[in-house]
DNA sequence: GTCTATAAGGAGATAGAC
DNA sequence: GTCTATCTCCTTATAGAC
C-alpha cells in the first residue's frame, strides 16, 4: 500500500517539526499548520500522535542506517589508515549537514522518554542495515588490526570514539554559534576545523 | 536574604525532577507532590516555572563550573602528559556519575529552547568561574606545548575532544543499558573501559 | 476525505479562605 | 504561609456535517 501524497506530506511536515522542537515541543495543531490542513486530519491518517512519530522515528533510524551502510560498501579493502579516516569523515560531515539536528533527535527522543526504548530497542536490534553495517565495519577493523596496520583496538569502542567526537560537534554547533555569538560563516570554519581535529585523534590513536 | 528552608526543598525537587525529565516533561504539580506540598505554593515562591527553571539551571551551570575551576587548582605544574590526562579525566568521570544525567539535561535544554539562550548566555559570559578556569587551563596547555611536552594543539580543541569524548560516554550510557540489555555492573564496566579509553586516545593526540 | 465543532483532560497561574 | 478552588488556555482525540 504505497502511501498518499498527503501522507506523505503529513509525514515530512511531521519530520521537520519533531527533529526541530521534540516531540513535547511539537503539537499536532503545529503539523497540521505546516501542511496547510486543519488538526483533525492528522489523526484521521495516523490516528495517534504517538503513532506518528513512531513513523518518523523509525524512518529517521532506518535512513541513517542505511547510509552508513552504504559507504562501507565502498571498495576499502587496500586504502591506508589516513585514507580511510578521510573518507569515513567527510562522509560522516557530509551526511550530517544535511540533517545538523539528528544527534540531538536521537538522544533527546531516546533518553527521554524511556517508555519508548521498548518500542525502539525491538526496531534497532532487528534492523538489517544495522547488522550489516556493523560487522562490515568490525572486519575492516579487523583485518586492519591482524595485518598491523592499525594499533589494537576494540571496534566497539572505536566506534564510540567516533560517534562522540562527530556527534559532540554537532551537538555544540548552536551553542558554540550562540553562546560565543558566532556567524554563520564562522560555523562553517568552526565545522571544518573540527572534521580534520578529529581526523587528527583518530589517526593518532590508530596508528601503530 | 538567605533562602528559606520551603525555598530550598523546592530548589531541590525542583532540581531532581528537571534533571531527570527535563522541562516540559516536569510540572509544577510534580514538583509539589515531590516536597509534600501542593502547587499553588511552588508558585507562591517562584512565581513562574520559568523563572524557577533559571534558578536551578543556573545553579546548575555555577556548581559545574566551580568544580572544574577547582580541580585546576591542584600543582599540576610539574606533571607528565599522563599523569596530566589522568588526573584531570578521573576527576571528570567521578564529578559526572554523581550527575550522570547533566550532559543531556545542558544538551537538551540549551538546544531545545532558543527562547532561553539569551539567559543563559549572559550568565555564561559573565561566570567568574568560567573565565577563571578556562585561563587556568589554557595557560597549561600551552606552557607545556611551548615546553615541547606535548604536540601543538589549539586548547580550545582540545577542550571539545575531552568534553565529546566524555559526554559521549554519558549519553550512551542508558542506550548501552537499555537497547544492548546490559545489567547494571555491564554499565559500571563500560564507565571504566570508556574512562581508559578515552586517556589512550587523549594521550595519543598529545604525545610528541 | 476533509472540514468544523467539541469533548475531556492537563497545564500554569491566581484569588481568596484560613 | 499554606491551603482549596477555580480561571484560562492549550492539548489530543473524536463526532458528525458536508
Amino acid at each position: 500500500m504505497e502511501p498518499t501524497k498527503i501522507e506523505q506530506d503529513i509525514l515530512a511536515a511531521a519530520q521537520k517539526l519533531f527533529l526541530e522542537k521534540g516531540f513535547a515541543g511539537t503539537s499536532t495543531t503545529d503539523i497540521a499548520n505546516e501542511v496547510g490542513c486543519n488538526q483533525a486530519l492528522i489523526h484521521y491518517y495516523y490516528r495517534t500522535k504517538d503513532n506518528l512519530f513512531e513513523k518518523v522515528f523509525l524512518q529517521e533510524i532506518n535512513d541513517t542506517l542505511k547510509m552508513i551502510s552504504k559507504v562501507l560498501d565502498a571498495p576499502l579493502q587496500n586504502v591506508s589508515l589516513t585514507e580511510l579516516v578521510n573518507i569515513v569523515i567527510d562522509y560522516y560531515f557530509a551526511t550530517l549537514k544535511q540533517r545538523p539536528n539528528l544527534p540531538f533527535f536521537i538522544v533527546q527522543e531516546l533518553l527521554l522518554n524511556p517508555g519508548r526504548r521498548e518500542m525502539i530497542r525491538e526496531q534497532f536490534i532487528r534492523n538489517e542495515y544495522r547488522q550489516e553495517a556493523y560487522n562490515k565495519y568490525a572486519a575492516i577493523i579487523r583485518r586492519m588490526t591482524a595485518a598491523g596496520e592499525i594499533r589494537q583496538i576494540e571496534p566497539f569502542a572505536l566506534l564510540i570514539n567516533t560517534v562522540s567526537l562527530v556527534a559532540g560537534t554537532f551537538l555544540s554547533l548552536p551553542l558554540y554559534g550562540d553562546l560565543l555569538e558566532k556567524s554563520g560563516e564562522e560555523q562553517e570554519t568552526y565545522l571544518d576545523s573540527r572534521k580534520e581535529e578529529i581526523k587528527r585523534v583518530l589517526i593518532s590513536r590508530l596508528q601503530p
